[in-house]
DNA sequence: TGATATTAGTCATTCAGTGAGTATATTCCG
DNA sequence: CGGAATATACTCACTGAATGACTAATATCA
């Protein structure tokens, strides 16, 4: 039960989970990653190959994932990643984790978890945005809140969170759209 | 003619712009700037205390203000820092400028951009939503030629793009409804 | 009198993200 | 057939965003 350096902050939003999710689905090595990355999420995450190395790095530091090197005659070792039981367990934390409730999280990684959730079963994924739209809702009312005690006088203040308020509600109409855009068995 | 650093990257939005816009207004000292911007722009930065001092800092180094350090007798010393030309070249090129077609960048920078516009003149605000909203029509007809590139099986990327473009569009809705929230002398 | 808030700041650390560089193998084009 | 481009595979060093813990003094209120 290792459970060092389990517990850290939920990520300021990096492809940290797209990677461990991909290794989920089969151990592969960096380049590969970043390949599916792009094929798969590629509209959602951007993010450099180096980048990608760095993420892998650190989540071999924090234990998540673990590397075998294959070294090769003539070519540079290779070094091909396997997700560690804490990693498994990070990331199953996260599939039935709900995102923040900015625009930004939501686009990019809720999107993110949607297509791995979907990927399992796509009723996980309607269920999902179900709840995230929940959550969605209940903020909206905290932020409106929120609006109605802001200085009048403060119009900049005022737009800016008028502006927030405006792109979520959208978020949550665009949302209902996408489950009608997920296939289903039935 | 010191223009050394002075053509960094456009930033990845942090508050350095309003900091420096503080300053042009007047001097001050590190707490009063985080001060100032909770009041005016607190619903569109969240910068900590901190994290006002380390853009301080850089600012520094990199020429833009220069702190004048106060001994006081008793207490720590204070530094009070005031825009250097090389800064106040740099905020008003940022000031004539045009922010990234991001959500993000929309609600935080241009509306912090909108706020010095505002104060100095408010018909310079309406000028500069009408090009931003330029700005980000001419991208959203980018986006949507990339969204209809995709395969249309990709429904995540798909679904991701079409989020994006959806936010922008109504993004310029808003932008739109901002201009007449804004008082004009007429 | 003691607790708390305000003023004013430093320091260390984590993580996001970029750009340049290294090295080899394959493939395509003339 | 040779050279150029492209794909594979990765390292390193850096800037910058952001947080949290810490220091230290004064003012204020109960």
């Amino acid at each position: 039960m290792t459970n060092i350096n389990e517990y850290r902050r939920t990520s300021g939003l990096s492809p940290e989970y797209a990677l461990l999710g991909l290794l989920e689905q089969s151990p592969a090595h960096g380049y590969e990653l970043h390949q599916k990355l792009l094929e798969n999420l590629g509209e959602i995450w951007h993010a450099s190959l180096s980048q990608t190395y760095n993420i892998l790095t650190r989540l071999e530091e924090q234990g998540f994932i673990q590397g075998t090197t294959q070294e090769q005659e003539k070519r540079p070792a290779k070094r091909r990643f396997r997700l560690t039981a804490a990693g498994k367990r990070r990331f199953e934390a996260w599939m039935s984790s709900i995102s923040a409730c900015s625009v930004r999280a939501i686009r990019v990684e809720f999107m993110t978890r949607l297509y791995f959730l979907y990927t399992r079963d796509p009723a996980d994924a309607l269920e999902a945005i179900q709840a995230q739209n929940e959550a969605l809702q209940a903020h909206i009312v905290r932020l409106k809140e929120r609006l109605s005690n802001i200085d009048s006088g403060q119009i900049f203040n005022c737009m800016g969170m008028s502006l927030r308020i405006r792109q979520l509600e959208v978020l949550v109409e665009s949302l209902n759209e996408c489950k009608t855009q997920i296939p289903i068995g039935s």
